[in-house]
DNA sequence: TATTACGTTTACGTAAACGTCAAGCAATTA
DNA sequence: TAATTGCTTGACGTTTACGTAAACGTAATA
């Protein structure tokens, strides 16, 4: 039987060892696995192969959550991709520097504004829960 | 005069008097006038007519304003739909009172994760960028 | 050996959210 | 009066993000 051991203590090579299936992290994420293939065909994650199966990473299962947190943040697969370059930019020789301050500057304008919009909302989700509490108390009072 | 006091000075008719025409709305809003048609086709604004013509009231932007904001938090024009509901129905005679705090709850689950995801985003842009101003000042420095 | 589980590619289908004509009415302006 | 401007209602087209089915390979299990 031969297992490795996960969790390891030492690490050899400087590269994780833990390797996914398809399906582990499509039940890990609760999505399918169709949509995973689809991500990859937009070039959001490139897993290797072992035959034509694909083998997933650690850096593979950072990528698909990064992935998922910018879908719950409402961009676009095409938006997302951008971001993933920029991580993953971060530490090339990109020579544009500049460029991607500014585009960082941009990402959190949006960020901030989107936050906003949650605080507006939050408050307001607050004034209707009170007047929903109110009516709640009329009715017993009134029984 | 059974009316709930606003916080207007005064008003004759508690309905307010500004009236805006589509592409009014549209240009304020920097939208097309298709999609201000298509967000009435889905049941989320209903202005009244001039003969054909749609005439907007102060209330129909403000549900207007709320689509958008909707939208920039990542939400379907459906799911949008619901929450204008709750807004609308929290001075009706819902008799599901309970049902509706618990959609708000839920609402509110929904957007206090938005907002942790964007604060993990927040706080990952901030490292990139600090690596990205010292390779600029490592660049400087280096002439 | 047959079934089951898991994987693959290819390809057509679909819901959402509009974009983009087309054709026509109504009012103002040249 | 002719043209322009703004509005209307269809209706078909498009993009995104997958769903769904077909047809197949492989490996473990009953």
């Amino acid at each position: 039987m031969l297992q490795r051991a996960r969790a390891s203590p030492n690490e050899a090579d400087s590269t994780d060892k833990e390797r996914y299936s398809i399906t582990q992290l499509a039940r890990e994420f609760d999505i399918t696995t169709r949509a995973i293939r689809f991500y990859e065909d937009r070039g959001l994650i490139s897993p290797g192969r072992s035959g034509t199966t694909r083998i997933y990473t650690a850096r593979d299962r950072v990528r698909l959550k990064l992935v998922l947190r910018g879908k719950r943040l409402g961009f676009s697969l095409k938006e997302i991709a951008n971001i993933l370059d920029m991580y993953a930019a971060e530490r090339g020789e990109t020579g544009q520097l500049q460029y991607m301050l500014d585009r960082l500057e941009e990402q959190r304008n949006h960020l901030v504004k989107q936050r906003d919009d949650i605080d507006l909302t939050l408050a307001e989700l607050d004034v209707i829960e009170s007047q929903c509490r109110q009516r709640l108390n009329a009715m017993v009072s009134s029984n």
